[in-house]
DNA sequence: TGTTAAGCGAGACGGTACGTCGCGTCTTAAT
DNA sequence: ATTAAGACGCGACGTACCGTCTCGCTTAACA
């Protein structure tokens, strides 16, 4: 009966905290900054979301998103592939800070664990295919844990870039996939 | 005629922020609760620590901490002994929090930058030692990339652990050990 | 051909801030809190008053109200009577707090200036009435003037009740109308 | 042990609120309006005041001030000066208010409460001494009631001055002590 | 007897001020 | 000279109301 709450308003400010948080980064931002940028009132901006803590999660929902599964006929072709597509988004700084924030915040509020556990399984899905495919070819034993599979997977690269902050260039995202294709093989 | 500054009040006061970090988690975390519990003044605090982060992080100063190497004879028996040391550590949810915070810090706070390094750096040597060893007996070939492997090796623990927060049990350490032994193995 | 505006919702919203100002006070009376008491939609509320001072103004209607003049023959006794009838009004907490606040309002809204006057009027009629009576008794002097003669009357109760909050027993009440009707008959 | 509570700092905040209450009025009065102008931070003058209307009404402090004692060896010299001297006060539309303001928190506030009643005793010291006095001259009966007479007394100027706001001036000031002496004179 | 403009509830919106909290700096008295 | 205590300037927090504005739904007067 009411008039419904405004998405353009909602856009606006999520919009407006991208800005901010790219431009000032995590500790510069700051509901009131998010506010004047975008127009919108901060009390509308509470009308939204419940702290300036879930707003900033809201605006780094672009972490949660769906990656497309890439199916080249072999293994090493899927993992490149895939691993092309995450990369690039883990090198942005603020996308960075973000989803450790995230991981670090998830073990004190469960809505920002509700985020944490999103984010995790939009990344298992196309994994678990490629794992899938690549049993229907013969390349990987039937019996091969998928749980443990995807992070001996992710793991290197998750900790080469965002922990240890250091480039992944072409030659190197092929060394690794090669050791974790061999590693996989061997499983059993 | 000037008293020195008390190491005792130094200690009182990384006690308490431990304390509180703990408790109340990074989020939590402030100077003037640090102040209240160890029954240290606010500007004590501020004389011995330059800004409220940095006593967080020197209150983390434990996570930059020696770990032994081992040397049971085997790569996968040396790494299975390793990564029971630091498991562990890594299951203390303030210090994985701190260390997540450590990361995400490092990437505009130069001082947290060095701290970052050191943290990294410390767990580094005795993975080094693990590979020299392994190539000295034959195990591995003597060009394995060191960085390349001591982010193969990390980084499917880090990952489940503290990313994924999952348990690592005794049969999921030699699981995960086994990959990564066979995958350095195929190096090259 | 519109549907007029209607008068039972006006009603509530008056008996509802009523009741609110009577719980809550002058300070905690709120157009919301009027509004959900009242189970009228804000938007109603603005249609019928054109604000929230306004609203309170109108809520406090009663007190311009007409007072009985007296006529038992005698001035103390008229004075008595008249007294007899503005003192239980002026008890009413919310209405003191009410009629407090208009005087003090009035020095800056115009509006509310009218319902100052209004109210300072409606008491002056039956003094004037008495004090003509009285005249033509022969009780007081002809050239007596009303304006002082009113303050003269009303001052004295008004202090000690509204401004004092003090009571005023049924002794009081005639301790100060023999003063009062002393003062007058020494007129000149 | 810790730094006093700079009076200095108190008196600016006072200084500007009461400037902020003859530029605005009790309606724009704003705490961060007075901080903005006394150039204390408004954290400061929470520190000092528990809240806004508490800092508006010590900023009125001057209301509950103390007026001297007239002796002019007749009753009504002494009320027409001692009532010379209360008149002015009363005239200031911000001090007027503010009183009103006042008496009506009373009602609700045990804190302003405290206020009123130091108000209301710091007048009624002259008036007992004015009435002794004439008693002492014979000019009063020695039974009479000091709390009526007071009311008898400030009632009609409170009236006139404060509540229908009407000027008083010399010849009306005489006039009203004139009823008054009368009224006082017939006691018993 | 429909039509239709206004009333109405609900509540979103842009604002302003509130009172609280934490920061990092400072001043004071005591040790 | 260092300490405990805590005041200070600063600035963000999240809340409460303000008065205005859309929304659909309902309803009484006109056509």
């Amino acid at each position: 009966m009411a008039r419904p709450r405004s998405e353009a308003a909602r856009q606006r400010v999520l919009d407006a905290a991208q800005a901010v948080l790219g431009e000032t980064g995590v500790d510069g931002f700051t509901v009131e900054r998010v506010a004047k940028r975008s127009g919108v009132a901060k009390s509308t901006i509470y009308r939204h979301f419940p702290n300036g803590n879930q707003l900033m999660l809201s605006a780094l929902g672009c972490v949660v998103q769906t990656f497309p599964t890439p199916n080249t006929g072999s293994l090493s072709g899927d993992l490149e592939a895939f691993m092309g597509h995450v990369l690039p988004i883990m090198s942005d700084p603020a996308i960075a800070q973000a989803m450790l924030g995230v991981v670090a915040a998830a073990a004190t509020d469960p809505e920002i664990a509700e985020i944490h556990r999103a984010m995790m399984a939009e990344r298992l899905g196309p994994i678990v295919t490629i794992l899938d495919l690549a049993k229907g070819r013969g390349e990987l034993p039937q019996d091969l844990d998928t749980g443990i599979a995807r992070d001996f997977i992710e793991g290197p690269f998750f900790m080469r870039k965002m922990i240890r902050c250091e480039v992944i260039d072409e030659a190197t995202l092929r060394q690794l996939v090669a050791l974790i294709t061999a590693g996989l093989r061997s499983w059993g």
